[in-house]
DNA sequence: AGTGGTTCCGAGCATTCGCTCGGGTTAGCT
DNA sequence: AGCTAACCCGAGCGAATGCTCGGAACCACT
């Protein structure tokens, strides 16, 4: 398999207008990923299209690999946080359980609705995307969220195997949330996607 | 995104010699995407290691993509076929539901562990993956599988939207063993994985 | 105004890789 | 044997791309 690249950052940048050109480099990046795919993700383009010069590219990044894994990253922060508060909100509400899974439900849809093309890239073009720490701690961190709604709600989930099985309903309702937003199965409309998942889960719990 | 590219055969071999050829060709493009990544695959290395000139390569195949592409087909045909099987083993058991659910759940498995090096590769870095029409055509193709399983078993799902709950079912136990199988969770064995499955299908059913 | 660190610049080097093309070799047939 | 089509060969072309490097411009501080 190829060799994990270097991600780490090159070097920090101090001044304002510094910040503003690493946004500007991670924003590009993000961008073009997401409209054209990775293969048109070059670092001369990437620096032309953000209004910085390739040389100022490489203050900040070592390599390629770590201007993409850094605007990825941030990307996939941003997730993360949407789907934890949807799940604070959705512990929240009155109409328990169904109401906050079904509240849960669509907070993870929009969470990847809103970044589709770029979550598409990066699945299906980006090579070293499991070598980006984001990337590999998600699962373990959907797995924490969905142990603490676990925990936090009066329902609790009735299996021989609590972990295994909490592991794999979230592994499950994720990848098929994930698969349904990026592959658009023609006779799957949100609607139908979200209320039949919630009635699968509440099957099971 | 990047366009498609062509990925017609451009010539059929004719004699046995050239069909060997073809056949080296195809098992060191793949064995090369499992081993060492889809950048490892060029077409030099490629016709090299199979033992052929760079020039031979070219009569069969137009370009590099469709040399890859035909790679993969082949491999998602004795994928499909396995699990085909597998679901006629399991509907000849007579310790159904649960027997015929568990079998099935090992032959998706076996059928997936054994590509699995090749099936990462190809999920994570083949950019026009999704340009393949079997890769496409998997998904239906599964579901169809799953509706002859449904209407030949005694047992029927009883859900208030069969259609949607047959796909996303089978999509999600899918994601789900192939999730396992790819990215190999530590605390998931495989005997977990199928038990646990299990159990949440016939919960399901 | 001087100074040292920070930021920015962009032509071009070095390398890689997909693919062509002109020509040689082999198989199958009469 | 002679002929044709199928098959095979591999040096090298052309284009693309990651990244360097020497130096200019800018900023914050005294």
């Amino acid at each position: 398999m190829t060799q994990a690249p270097d991600l780490q950052a090159k070097k920090q940048p101090r001044q304002a207008r510094a910040k503003a050109t690493v946004e500007a480099l991670l924003d590009t990046a993000a961008r073009l990923l997401a409209s054209e795919g990775y293969a048109a993700v070059t670092t001369n383009r990437v620096a032309e299209l953000a209004g910085v010069s390739i040389g100022s590219l490489y203050e900040y990044f070592p390599n390629k690999e770590a201007l993409v894994a850094a605007a990825l990253a941030r990307a996939l922060r941003e997730i993360v946080a949407e789907v934890t508060l949807g799940l604070r909100e959705a512990l929240a509400r009155p109409d328990q359980p169904r109401g906050g899974i079904d509240h849960w439900m669509r907070a993870m849809v929009a969470a990847l609705e809103q970044r589709e093309a770029l979550l598409r890239a990066a699945l299906r073009e980006v090579p070293f995307l499991w070598s980006i720490s984001e990337v590999r701690e998600l699962s373990n961190t959907l797995q924490q969220v969905a142990q603490e709604g676990r925990y936090k709600s009066s329902r609790l989930v009735h299996f021989e195997d609590p972990e295994a099985s909490t592991y794999l309903l979230m592994s499950m309702v994720w990848s098929a949330i994930l698969q349904a937003v990026l592959y658009r199965p023609p006779h799957l409309s949100r609607e139908r996607l979200i209320h039949t998942l919630v009635e699968m889960v509440l099957k099971l719990l």
